[in-house]
DNA sequence: ACGACACGCTTTTAGACAGCATGTC
DNA sequence: CTAAAAGCGTGTCGT
């Protein structure tokens, strides 16, 4: 099909898609069209990735914002939005307006209300609903991208979910589901009364094979000879093998040390190829990832990268990760080597994509499973670059020829797995029972029941009571945690589910004016509109309440580490005696009913959020990142994490204690400033001076400046020598609101800080570090305030 | 007495959304 | 119910 048949359009969009060497439609684009994705219908298009999917969100949007209406874009991560705002800006061009909001990112609701397209995570749009957005209500559109996503144990049930709201808010509302291609893609079709426009087809030429012995057999019967040297491994040959050809490679294996070990060979295999040019850029491209941190990782990462070489996974930094995919794209990285972050993540095309690993450890399973056929399929389809690539590669590795068979069977003849709805697990349920009530979708056990059938969920199961029995046993919960009141009918633990299975919608409908009133209480509102797992708060606030003197930092701090909203550390073998050693010294600090030391699960669980919490606290205490990623074995990105999720979930904290009154909201708030600055109490002030951050407030505090206004009076010179640079003192001085910040002629003045200046007690992060650093045995408890590593 | 090395037992193992209000070294 | 590589401790042998 040609652009210019097409109608419906703004004017100058099919100019600008020509421009963009677009002129005509790829069959499952023109399959979507005939299905009547320009005229306001609903399709679910399971096409394989990289065919097109967002050309067909494309028109959708364009169409519906040409009728006058408003469309919606659902990523499932962050780093997507991102790239999807980008990819979308360009409609600017011709008058469509685009937003973006995340957690992370600006959203002030009226401005979004003003956008044509809003691009937002499912969590986000979710968060909306529940904040009641007026605009999700003029929405005609909605695009929910990876909507197989919906399969997903932990953030499936949200997506699931917020499409059944998006649309019955808006019977009229247009759906347009991506997915990739899954089992039954007709199924999800028939939940969202959607056409289904199902393909094979690819814009270039994928060829999937297995590599074994010396040669890669394809599935179309080719074959290409790759042999292996010597000692070497089967994917640096086959990169070699590539890279030769003045092409790239992804490497995806089952473990972060895999990916940095691989990628540490894997620099030897590419550096011989690289030029020049390419060598003092890579150099640049390391410096710049030296600069992000100063972890082992990330001095890891940059020796690798200056080899054309580069692994990636969730324990980089997210500037770790924009640098490397960046790089990969421009093909200045010759290879990655992955866990699967990248399958998902954004879009890192390769000419060749090497599936190494296919095993991967699973502790649900009790061992090593096996992936599934959509995961591969998911990294296979990233190979092969449009328009720059003659075809694409995907290769499996097998040991054995039966291995070679069976890799064939399992993944390259295999379909993929069918998508399943995981609403039906309680903690799915218990923060989307609370949110449906609280937000006003229910007001009535009746009306929770019939939202519910909207679901896929209802459309899957055959047990017509299941979703019924446990939706009751968390409305037991709700109401037994002061999150909801239930009035009139038989209010009691309701068992009508267990009297008939069979009960029938209109059965239900009968007993309408017997049913009970739902209704949340003004905490389980301000749950909702805060986010959290309703577990999570309900350990907060029992935290909170049982607390009878001022909680300290370390108590808020493992109290948060054990909601089921923080991920917690794991404990290693021998740390439960560590940490067991650490609770009995911290017992009176920490929050609410601890655990009998009988009960080992929760004891562990405990223990791993002491310890989570531990880290907190070592952040907190200014603790150095490379010291902080060594001691719990974590990567840079791990520890922003977790330190994000901390802030988030004591800035929750503080609202409940408000909410219920609590004393210590002070401490809360207190708490929250420190993990979120990584500074001790006494930097705080200081801290807040724009461009201050937790290493410069520690030098300054060391010459005896103290607070802002210690800033505006103090010596000049003292400031200098405190901060190297006069640019940066001078932005500092004037940040903090001096009159005449200018380092003109001032010459900076050393204060000796080794001696006891005042206000030491601290200590400096230095001289705590190399406590930590000499295994403990020296004079910890010199040190009121010395890291916890040292008990 | 001391160190190099081999062997075998133990340990470890992917990912990442959200509130609110503004800015690291 | 399933794996594999790195880390660690012990034992052996050679100097």
């Amino acid at each position: 099909m040609n652009l210019e048949e097409l109608s419906g359009l703004p004017p100058g969009a099919v100019s600008h898609f020509q421009a963009e060497g677009i002129e005509s439609l790829y069959p499952p684009q023109a399959e979507a069209v005939e299905a009547g994705a320009t005229d306001g219908d609903s399709l679910v298009a399971a096409v394989p990735t990289a065919s097109g999917k967002t050309m067909i969100a494309a028109l959708a949007m364009l169409s519906a914002i040409e009728r006058g209406g408003k469309a919606l874009y659902i990523v499932p991560l962050r780093a997507l939005a991102s790239e999807k705002k980008a990819e979308f800006e360009a409609y600017e061009e011709f008058g469509v307006s685009v937003g973006v909001t995340t957690g992370n990112y600006e959203s002030t609701d009226d401005w979004l209300a003003t956008r044509d397209i809003v691009v937002a995570t499912s969590e986000k749009v979710d968060s909306l609903v529940r904040n009641g957005a007026d605009w999700l209500s003029e929405l005609t559109c909605v695009v929910s991208d990876e909507v197989h996503l919906i399969d997903d144990r932990n953030r499936g049930p949200t997506l699931e979910v917020t499409l059944a709201k998006l649309r019955a808010l808006n019977p009229a509302l247009q759906v347009v589901a991506l997915s990739a291609t899954v089992g039954n893609a007709g199924e999800i079709a028939d939940w969202l009364d959607a056409e289904l426009v199902a393909s094979d087809w690819r814009p270039i030429d994928l060829q999937m094979g297995v590599h074994y012995g010396n040669a890669i057999s394809f599935d179309d019967g080719g074959k290409r000879e790759v042999p292996v040297d010597g000692s070497e491994s089967q994917e640096d040959a086959l990169v070699r093998d590539i890279v030769a050809e003045d092409a790239s490679a992804l490497v995806f294996v089952n473990s972060r040390r895999n990916a940095e070990a691989a990628a540490r060979r894997l620099a030897n295999v590419v550096a011989p190829e690289l030029d020049a040019d390419e060598q003092e850029a890579l150099e640049e491209l390391a410096d710049d990832i030296r600069d992000v941190s100063d972890s082992e990782t990330s001095t890891d990462l940059a020796a690798a990268v200056e080899k054309g070489a580069a692994f990636h996974h969730a324990g980089l930094a997210s500037e770790h990760r924009s640098l490397v995919e960046d790089a990969f794209r421009d093909r200045l990285l010759k290879v990655i080597s992955a866990t699967p972050t990248l399958a998902a993540g954004v879009n890192t095309p390769a000419r060749r994509v090497i599936v190494r690993d296919w095993r991967r450890f699973d502790p649900t399973a009790g061992g090593m499973a096996p992936l599934d056929v959509l995961e591969v399929h998911q990294m296979m389809g990233r190979a092969g670059r449009p328009g720059l690539d003659p075809y694409g590669e995907a290769v499996l590795l097998a040991k054995s020829h039966d291995e070679q068979d069976e890799l064939f069977d399992r993944y390259i003849w295999a379909d993929a797995e069918d998508v399943r709805s995981k609403l039906a697990a309680e903690p799915a349920l218990r923060t989307h029972v609370l949110a449906t009530i609280a937000s006003g979708f229910a007001r009535t056990r009746d009306g929770l029941l019939s939202f519910m059938n909207e679901t896929l969920y209802a459309s899957q199961t055959t047990e017509r009571g299941r979703l019924e029995s446990v939706t009751d046993t968390v409305l037991d919960y709700l109401e037994r945690n002061d999150f909801i009141e239930r009035e009139g009918g038989n209010s009691s633990t309701s068992q009508s589910a267990a009297d008939d299975p069979f009960t029938s919608a209109a059965d239900l409908a009968a007993e309408a004016d017997r049913d009970v009133e739902l209704r949340a209480t003004n905490l389980g509102h301000t749950v909702s509109r805060l986010y959290l797992d309703p577990m999570s708060a309900a350990e907060i606030v029992h935290g909170l309440e049982s607390a009878d003197a001022r909680p300290t930092a370390m108590g808020l701090y493992q109290l948060i580490a054990r909601t089921p909203d923080m991920y917690e550390l794991y404990l290693r073998s021998g740390e439960d005696d560590k940490y067991g050693q650490l609770y009995y010294e911290l017992e009176d600090e920490l929050l609410g009913d601890r655990p009998s030391e009988y009960e080992d699960d929760r004891f562990e669980d405990w223990l791993a959020a002491l310890k989570t919490g531990a880290l907190l606290k070592d952040w907190a205490d200014e603790m150095d990142e490379d010291r902080l990623t060594e001691r719990y074995s974590i990567g840079p990105g791990d520890l922003r994490g977790k330190v994000e999720t901390a802030e988030w979930l004591l800035g929750a904290a503080e609202t409940l204690a408000a909410e219920i009154e609590s004393d210590w909201s002070v401490a809360v708030r207190e708490a929250r400033a420190r993990v979120e600055h990584g500074v001790r109490e006494e930097l705080l002030e200081l801290v807040g001076v724009r461009g201050v951050g937790r290493k410069r407030a520690r030098q300054l505090y060391q010459v005896g400046i103290e607070t802002p206004a210690d800033l505006r009076t103090v010596d000049k010179g003292v400031v200098l020598g405190a901060l190297r640079g006069t640019k940066t003192a001078e932005n500092i001085l004037e940040n903090a609101g001096r009159e005449d910040p200018s380092m003109d002629g001032v010459t900076p003045v050393d204060v000796d800080h080794g001696a006891t200046q005042r206000g030491t007690d601290g200590g400096t992060t230095g001289s705590a570090s190399e406590h930590i650093g000499s295994g403990g045995e020296a004079d910890a408890d010199e040190e009121n305030q010395s890291s916890l590593g040292d008990f």
